[in-house]
DNA sequence: TACTATTGTGTAATAATGACACAATAGGAT
DNA sequence: ATCCTATTGTGTCATTATTACACAATAGTA
């Protein structure tokens, strides 16, 4: 295994969201042979940027290209670099033992969120330290490597600072969807209640959906409009943020 | 010149925000001999965290400890590692030629913005690199090293988020100030013109200033009240953010 | 004492939000 | 068919926040 093409110094972390069930999960990879998760990585080619870096980490682990992401963070604490799990996979034998010197360095790691359609990611690949790559929700991480405990807790609470920013429905939910399917991802990431008929007023007073004039049926109660995002103007509201008032 | 002790590859870019004179500013340095400025910044030695080495570059700067400071953005491009300037100072014998050598690495930079009472700011110090130190206005940046200027662009529009969320006044202003100063100060971050008295409601509805019972005398008009923060509130409105509505 | 410049304070019209009630309807039960 | 259930679509009213103003107060100066 040939590290000299990389960045030394510098790792990617992902913390990649889905919304399912109404539970907002991430994918985590487990450790081959060890009880414990660790977030999709990886490290920066010489000559590329951390978001190309961060990109071939989501291309590999979901194989889907363009996904969104955002970079959060920078994890530079000196104490967060450990390798007892390295030493671990190669007492297991998953490693060769001359991956150490690599790993025994000190390592900074770029925090980025990814934002992915829950249903777009059918297989789920590990890397090479892992056998299982699959979703976790959020509220039932299991133990985690290093200090991606905090690096998700980080995300996610960027995620919930950026809601009031930026809308976020079009990355998390299927391309048609009903207004009960979007406030219940509102509530799900703010993690609080809010009123069915006000959510409906606020969400179309931003004019970032579209009545498709199709409804969902299939449940015996009154079905539900479907909607679609207006990507022209969804896209525009993106860049400019919301003005939230302030003044 | 022996940089054996810090991380590799990574660098520290502090933008120092100051108000003066109604004009936001930026702490900056002039390259030895070159028609040349670029941003306070450092490494990281082995045994620091990122934050720590920022507070070393504000320190030596500025000559203060404790400077608010904000991690907002790492740049990674590949491209932005160049070292024609290190080859122009190097050539004006300001540095030995075998600094060439670290500095023809790749470096990845973590962005702070750090916001900071211009009045304290006595003596700007240059490093090693560098003949003046001084305040610069954000609008009439010279011609700046890399891609320093990106950085503070970046390092404004994060700020100018930022505004929506927490407050800035107690880092900026002196420790004792009037309304019209705090809002001359929103209003050169913001870049737009705040009706005077809906500014004050809004402000003193955040109960994060206390009147002093002082008036700022001596201008030939009526004499400005004389506010101070209350820190203990300022810090908890800090801490949470304002939960600037969307539901 | 009057004048100037700017500050402190208040108020009315408009818009946004929060807390509700009731009609509409898809599917299943009778 | 008709009724029932669960849930959605729509509307309304009271409250609060925002916007756009007008006028009185006052420190310094003429």
């Amino acid at each position: 295994m040939d590290f000299s093409d990389y960045v030394p110094s510098v790792s990617v972390d992902c913390v990649v969201f889905g919304f399912h069930q109404n539970q907002l999960k991430v994918l985590m990879l487990k450790l081959k042979h060890l009880n414990l998760w660790a977030l999709p990585g990886g490290f920066i080619e010489n000559n590329q940027s951390a978001t190309i870096a961060a990109d071939k980490v989501l291309k590999d682990r979901t194989g889907l290209e363009g996904i969104y992401q955002q970079q959060f963070h920078v994890f530079t604490d000196p104490e967060r670099s450990q390798t007892s799990h390295i030493e671990q996979l190669i007492s297991n034998d998953v490693l060769d033992k001359d991956v150490l010197g690599w790993f025994k360095n000190r390592f900074i790691s770029i925090g980025y969120y990814a934002l992915v359609e829950y249903s777009k990611v059918n297989k789920p690949e590990p890397d090479f330290l892992s056998e299982k790559c699959q979703w976790v929700s959020l509220d039932e991480l299991p133990e985690l490597m290093l200090d991606h405990e905090e690096i998700i807790k980080r995300a996610y609470v960027r995620l919930n600072q950026d809601l009031y920013q930026k809308p976020v429905g079009i990355n998390l939910l299927p391309e048609k969807f009903t207004m009960p399917e979007l406030q219940a991802l509102y509530e799900t990431i703010l993690q609080k209640k809010i009123d069915r008929r006000n959510f409906r007023r606020k969400i179309l007073s931003l004019n970032i959906i579209i009545d498709t004039k199709e409804k969902r049926m299939g449940s015996n109660n009154r079905a539900p409009i479907v909607y679609k995002f207006d990507k022209t103007k969804y896209h525009q509201v993106l860049k400019e943020g919301y003005h939230i008032n302030l003044f």
